[in-house]
DNA sequence: CGTTGGATTGGCT
DNA sequence: GCCAATCCAACGC
């Protein structure tokens, strides 16, 4: 599964001349036949990636102001993707930090939304290639093994909200808030 | 064409 | 713990 081996990997962004890197800890999972894909009614304008190849770039802008990022998944025509929901600060934290408006390493990267702020991660990113691209790119860095992995519902959607599609490392401090931290 | 609510976050109680 | 912020896609009429 696509989502679970994405954890240790690195996400690696050229921004500005300099190069940010953050270790991927968070990820959630969805699929064409899933009622709570944005793939689920079929293709659409905002969707479009999400239907190309495996590998590219899918960003969607949401609640008004904030934007998140998936790693498309499926066979060309089928709608799959992985949403990027944490990372732990690697290298690059001080343009993070500026970009975030914070100091705290912590709060750089926890969260779908504030990955995409702390990374300049928006509209014109989308359909970007992580594969083969030289803006944005994920480098194989080291897959977290299983026994540091956990497992549970995703965050923050209605429809299939028991379904346990969110793989985090366990006892990291840099998931999100909607997270594991916040469950009992 | 109007309404609804969202794969969130940060600030206030 | 709760809620406003703030745009826009999806859906109902």
């Amino acid at each position: 599964m696509v989502a679970r081996d994405l954890l240790g990997r690195l996400l690696v962004r050229r921004l500005d001349g300099e190069v940010l890197v953050a270790r991927i800890v968070e990820t959630e999972a969805y699929q064409q036949d899933d009622p709570a894909s944005h793939s689920y009614a079929g293709r659409t304008a905002r969707n479009e990636v999400m239907f190309g190849p495996a590998g590219f770039l899918y960003v969607y802008f949401t609640y008004g102001m904030h934007y998140c990022m998936n790693v498309v998944t499926g066979r060309v025509g089928e709608g799959s993707a992985v949403l990027l929901r944490a990372a732990e600060p690697v290298s690059g934290t001080a343009v993070m930090a500026r970009r975030r408006g914070v100091s705290s390493a912590r709060l750089l990267c926890s969260g779908p939304a504030r990955l995409t702020q702390a990374f300049g991660v928006a509209r014109t990113e989308n359909g970007l290639d992580l594969v083969d691209g030289n803006e944005l790119w994920i480098a194989a860095g080291r897959r977290t093994p299983d026994v540091g992995v956990a497992v549970g519902p995703r965050v923050g959607i209605r429809r299939a909200a028991d379904v346990p599609w969110r793989y985090w490392v366990a006892g990291s401090p840099f998931v999100s808030r909607g997270g594991p931290a916040a469950r009992g």
